[in-house]
DNA sequence: TGTACATCAGTGAACGCGCGTTCACTGATGTAC
DNA sequence: TGTACATCAGTGAACGCGCGTTCACTGATGTAC
């Protein structure tokens, strides 16, 4: 591993760890092992080492979003589902704590979502992804003609985002029972109104 | 209004336009028209005036949750579920970046989350609430005897926080249409899965 | 092979700056007699 | 009513501190001859 990776792997572990506001220069040079000053051979300044951490290091969904077309009538609907609302579930718990943290820094945020537009990427896309598998179910019959699969994705991933902001949020208390009942509970309920047959 | 609420006014507007890491004393007291030193005359030191900030102005969903209970039985279940989803994707808006920035401050969201847990408050509240309205509707008929109250409140609201991060945290260009609108196409293709026909 | 030099990752100490906070002070208002 | 004093919201200037950053320097490695 290259000394940048350190500075970055520890610039991201103190951040999750701690916070964006005590992810100062001193911490992340003693979690990396070296000094400040060797920071500043890698990186010009703070955002810059900062902005690398949310590149390089915010967690992607794009694995299971991007084997979904293959299963598009495998199994069924619902394990599918179930399946891919408990890596989302993950994912977000994850990803909520750190993207949050960017609400406290402006400057930082508008050049994330610089960045985000300027590659076409973003977590908003997964809707997407996920509507563009319920439709193609929808093709084959296993899911409801008359439902909406933008709208279902919506439902169905919010769900799991919400799970995780609040246990970030509010504390591990706030959401009931582990994170595959729940995304099987979501999964029941939402298919009620996607099924073709009820 | 008094000097004190002119003080967490301006925090509140400070935090919200400029971010958390803005909110500077030397900020918070130009934007209240007074000397950081006045600041101190009423609050012990920031981060018991940032405590404020959060406990009081950060918007309650309650109203509308609390009208609930009069809706049951009234109406149709999907333009009650349609008003409620507007007034949470507003409400969401706004709690979004503020919480968000929490997570930059462990300290000030660890005492945070012990001021929930000691008032029993939360915005996971919500989540029971409109189960509980679920429920009594289901109980009347109006909704599938099948379905899961509190699985159906986990989608409907998290798409709508969902919405609100996405706003705020990718950019307005990553949602599309507007809120009303939204909230039509959720609660619709969550109602597929509610109603007792179909 | 040995020697002289270039390169460069990394260091320890210092820098200026803006932060939260405190200080001695002011001036308006209330109150006792 | 007038006077002397107490109270208290608010001020301007200063404080120490920790931050991000820069500096002159070191020591290991590579390279030309």
């Amino acid at each position: 591993m290259t000394t940048r990776d350190r500075i970055v792997d520890a610039a991201a572990a103190v951040m999750r760890e701690r916070g964006l506001a005590r992810a100062t220069t001193k911490e992340i040079a003693r979690a990396a092992g070296l000094s400040e000053a060797a920071l500043y051979k890698h990186f010009p300044g703070k955002a810059a080492l900062l902005e690398s951490v949310v590149q390089e290091r915010l967690p992607q969904l794009v694995g299971v979003l991007r084997q979904l077309p293959e299963r598009v009538g495998q199994a069924t609907v619902a394990a599918n589902l179930e399946g891919l609302a408990s890596v989302a579930v993950a994912f977000y718990r994850e990803l909520v704590p750190m993207a949050g943290s960017l609400f406290a820094e402006p400057d930082l945020l508008a050049r994330h979502q610089g960045m985000l537009r300027e590659r076409g990427i973003g977590p908003h896309l997964a809707i997407g992804a996920l509507a563009a598998y319920l439709e193609a179910e929808q093709r084959q019959g296993r899911i409801d003609a008359q439902a909406d699969p933008r709208a279902g994705a919506a439902l169905l991933l919010g769900g799991c985002m919400q799970r995780a902001f609040f246990a970030a949020f509010v504390g591990p208390h706030s959401v009931e029972g582990d994170d595959a009942g729940f995304a099987r509970r979501l999964v029941a309920d939402l298919m009620g109104g996607l099924a073709p047959a009820r």
